[in-house]
DNA sequence: TGACGATACGGACCAAGGGTCCGGTTCGCA
DNA sequence: TGCGAACCGGACCCTTGGTCCGTATCGTCA
């Protein structure tokens, strides 16, 4: 491990700051009615000590964004279909797809708050390369299609963040329905025979 | 007519200020570095005229935005085919997302500001309830197409200004390059016979 | 044309929030 | 127990969106 061990108030503080900040913002309607103020205070910490570890608003938001990501990026990379790798890619498309948009699902704000706040466009994330890179490597394999990049971003597209808050919160369609759906247009582009209804 | 006459020097004003918005939002970089100090004094003019006439930040950006849209509109509602009503549905989908495609590239700077740094979601904007009604009500009148609203989303989100600047900015795909992968998987996802490379 | 009410102008001003700084404290090792 | 390093935290700074009000301009009516 290269990671130097940190004085144990330093971890301590790391955590109850990532802690308060998580409730924060599940608590919170729209992630930019939370500030940095806030979610120090929340903490019982300083700002100072909240910049000095997370660098900037975007660092903390990366810190607990990757945190609940982890599980399923194991899942993904080393676990049982139809996540895992030993899945063919006809199946593990749509699981993909599924896993991210349950994922947006039971983090809105959190996502909302990375991808609208986060500095820049969503597309510099590192971890948006990586669903990328991999979305794209499973569409290669699929025979018959061309312009796998411009799919897979395309594919993702639909499953980000505001678009999921719009569908849940404005529109109102339920969770299920909403997987059903995402799955059925999954199918559709990768044009696997006659869908059904 | 509806619009009360306005005095004339405000008129004058209101035009130096969404040309000079133009300008400064086509030469910069990023729209986070415009400022809205920038803009009135760009436009030889100060913030209090600004904010009066626009509101806000926001109503600036869809001011702007409103203006350059308005010829595809037309274009739209009441022009040749393939744009046109007179269009079937199957051709005149993947032309109304070309349209789209091309005004976000021809736009770029301008969307991704309205986008990003406008108040809330993109999808509470009046313009993107208009093109996805639209293109819903197309979407309905092709045969073995269900799901039309969540479809509708989700060709739009393929055409997001951010995934756009990614692409050109970011990977350097040409224009032509890319409006052909966006009329491959609009056709793909329409589901008409087998697609060619 | 002169005067007057209404409207617009514009820059000083305000509030909020992200980010920085540094004196004081705590930690952990010898 | 002593000491240097690391950390704490809140006061402080600065940018920026947005407001306010005294002043200038417009347009109309006599």
């Amino acid at each position: 491990m290269t990671e130097r061990k940190s004085r144990k108030d330093a971890a301590r503080n790391r955590e109850a700051v990532l802690a308060a900040a998580d409730a924060l913002f599940a608590r919170c309607e729209s992630p930019a009615e939370v500030t940095m103020a806030d979610v120090a205070s929340a903490a019982g910490v300083g700002k100072g000590t909240l910049f000095r570890a997370f660098g900037d608003r975007a660092g903390l938001l990366r810190a607990l964004y990757e945190a609940r990501l982890e599980p399923i990026r194991q899942a993904v990379e080393a676990g049982p279909p139809p996540l895992g790798p030993a899945t063919p890619p006809q199946d593990r498309v749509p699981a993909l797809l599924d896993a991210v948009l349950c994922f947006k699902l039971d983090n809105r704000r959190l996502a909302l708050a990375l991808e609208e706040s986060g500095s820049g466009s969503p597309y510099q994330a590192e971890h948006y390369e990586q669903w990328h890179g991999l979305l794209q490597a499973m569409l290669e394999q699929i025979p018959g299609l061309t312009d796998t990049d411009f799919t897979a971003h395309a594919l993702l597209a639909a499953t980000r963040a505001d678009l999921v808050e719009h569908l849940t919160g404005g529109e109102r369609v339920p969770r299920e329905r909403m997987r059903a759906q995402l799955a059925n247009f999954a199918t559709r582009v990768l044009g696997l025979g006659p869908l059904q209804a």
